[in-house]
DNA sequence: CGTATCATTGAGCTTAGTCAAAAAGTGTGG
DNA sequence: CCACACTTTTTGACTAAGCTCAATGATACG
């Protein structure tokens, strides 16, 4: 195993630490930088959970495998992203990298609850953490949560751009093979692939790399392009039925 | 609006929160306690989260009306889950009371952090809480993930067991109607009725009500029934490349 | 005891999954 | 720098599953 760390490249990888602003500033000294390769387990499932990490580059997935054999990513790890929490003591998830050069920095969970007791502003933040941790889960329901593959694959699109580049740039950089993106949106590699493609043809996104995708019409991802023909929730009912189930 | 409390209501109510055992216990002074209505809101999106909320009995949904008219249910609410953690100030989704007599406590969340800033106790458990929320979206996520609706319906009354009583009793009673699990599941009501038919004629439950499921084979509702034909990550695989994406 | 709402079932159609194979990248060693 | 092996991505044909529309039972509630 290559997960030790060797000085020289800690040295490298610190200065990007300590030169980069990020919430958890004050705990800089505790933190061991770790870069890894695409691939390679950061934590595993059913291990003492004895860090939280925050990924400074690249991307991670949080994923389980199923009996059946597929995988599904639970959560996706971006720059910024802090993951590691757990209600128990063990991770209830196994994460690996999956792009090359991916870096995080891990900070010792029992000393950080300590220095939190005795640092109220910490505290806080560790909670403000764990809110962006529930927001991006959330966000990943309502992609699941879509009714066609285009939308899932549209609104995915969405979420990176946004994530990646506070601004909405619109070209993202796909940090993710298709595999992953399949296994995150809980559908066949062939149906994003198709789905990119019919993406493509709509006039929706261009392809400058097979992972460059350029967003052309914003809109056309948001939502389906097809109709919406029938209404569950109308006008009608939500007013006559203020206290009823729909 | 009959969301204000009528005094001998809430005595009623106080008496229930006070003879409850539950992680807020040093907190049961500023909880306000409310009786829900079904159907009722308890908070809803983009108004200001001045409130953390506790489920005491009953059930709720934390939800989103789509463009198209389709509700997604973000978060399912049973007895002891607290709910309305926001990283800005604003609710991002709207929940309401999906049973009848579903009554919750509030507490007011400025208060409460300023608490936690003395307490590191209190600190930890609102910590712990949040890790439970993410724990219980994660769970959704891996639901959601799963392939056939049958699979989805079967592991969702598993959770609703599991989650109503500590232990695993073999009869559930759903807290919701059909509507609510399609929206739970991303899948339509239609769909979530032809599962339990299916279900009940594998023999994995019973329906002894339309809303009250014994379970009679556990694993049947676990997995999907019909065997695994391909593996998408076979032993070769995951030893042979060890360290690429599949 | 109507009247909504909720739940189930059926028929036709659309979509995504599966298996298969080709095309496009990627990287490595000669 | 090219050739080769390997991975990733795309496309096609077929099949299975779920959605939509529609109609009928079952329940609950006033």
């Amino acid at each position: 195993m290559t997960t030790a760390i060797s000085s020289n490249g800690t040295n490298q990888y610190r200065r990007l630490l300590t030169h980069q602003p990020h919430p958890l500033k004050s705990l800089d000294q505790l933190a061991v930088v770790r870069p890894c390769r695409r691939g390679q387990e950061i934590c595993s499932e059913g291990k003492p959970a004895e860090y939280w990490y925050r990924v400074m580059t690249g991307a991670a997935r949080s994923s389980v495998i199923r009996a059946d054999g597929r995988r599904q990513i639970v959560d996706l790890l971006l720059p910024g992203d802090v993951f590691g929490f757990t209600s128990g003591d063990e991770w209830d998830y196994t994460v690996e990298a999956i792009a090359e050069g991916t870096v995080v920095a891990a900070y010792p969970r029992k000393r950080v609850e300590m220095l939190a007791d005795s640092d109220p502003q910490l505290a806080r933040e560790i909670r403000q953490i764990a809110f962006h941790a529930l927001a991006r889960l959330q966000m990943q329901l309502l992609i699941l949560g879509r009714t066609t593959a285009s939308e899932k694959v549209g609104s995915f699109i969405l979420e990176i751009a946004t994530r990646l580049s506070a601004e909405s740039a619109n070209s993202v950089a796909l940090p993710m093979s298709r595999y992953d993106i399949a296994d995150y949106l809980a559908i066949s590699v062939e149906t994003v692939s198709r789905a990119l493609t019919k993406l493509r043809h709509r006039g929706a996104i261009k392809l400058l790399g097979t992972r460059i995708v350029r967003i052309v019409h914003r809109d056309a991802l948001e939502e389906a392009v097809e109709a919406p023909t029938r209404h569950r929730i109308d006008e009608q009912t939500t007013i006559t039925n203020y206290n009823s189930q729909r």
